[in-house]
DNA sequence: ACCACGATGCACT
DNA sequence: GTGCATCGTGGTT
């Protein structure tokens, strides 16, 4: 029972590139993830670019650890680590070995929904998004580009006009505020809240 | 628009 | 021991 229209993953070059790029590319593509019971799909509609050693705001900034080793790998690999205790945030490691960055999936709209339950599923901010899809600490270091990985990134149902993505700085950071690396679809409601003070 | 809080675990110095 | 790339709620101006 094979399908016929199988989408492939985004290769690896996709993610080759400035985290910048990828994050604003991102935007509109699809989420998706397998899970024992169904395959879901999102669609993307917030990132954020985390740069390595220049960014102070990116968990690479100061060198690798244990937990962030996968940023400082090839790209296309997802880094999701639990900030506060309680939230697990998902990102995609993007340039390559030697250039660690990567991008935050921030925000997300569940696809093709046919139950309540999936209506009801509510995928705004990045903790929301990984809970809402079931992704946790131990996707992290998995390759999203590998045909049969559990997360991979698909492209866009439909173009998505470069004036219906906005840029402002990034949320809730202590340091590396100033960056203007924030991507998301003008009027989404899975679109974060923004604090205006950080606009 | 702004501030404050609690929940809750762990990586890192 | 300190500080989080959060979330929801509730209070004040």
């Amino acid at each position: 029972m094979d399908r016929v229209n199988e989408p492939t993953p985004y290769e690896r070059s996709f993610f080759e590139r400035a985290p910048d790029d990828v994050a604003r590319a991102l935007i509109g593509s699809v989420l998706q993830v397998r899970d024992a019971h169904r395959v879901r799909r999102a669609r993307i509609v917030e990132t954020e670019a985390y740069a390595g050693f220049d960014d102070p705001g990116s968990h690479a900034y100061r060198g690798p650890t244990p937990r962030t080793a996968v940023m400082f790998g090839p790209a296309g690999f997802l880094y999701v680590y639990l900030i506060y205790g309680m939230h697990w945030c998902v990102n995609v490691v993007t340039e390559g070995v030697g250039t660690p960055s990567a991008v935050l999936l921030r925000g997300a709209v569940l696809l093709g929904h046919d139950d309540a339950d999936d209506a009801a599923v509510n995928l705004r901010g990045p903790g929301n998004l990984t809970k809402g899809l079931g992704i946790t600490g131990s996707d992290s270091g998995l390759d999203s580009c590998d045909p049969h990985s559990r997360v991979s990134f698909l492209s866009a149902m439909s173009t998505v006009a470069d004036s219906a993505i906005g840029v402002t700085r990034r949320i809730g950071l202590s340091k590396g505020r100033e960056r203007e690396s924030r991507y998301f679809l003008v009027g989404d409601s899975a679109v974060s809240k923004v604090p205006p003070a950080d606009r």
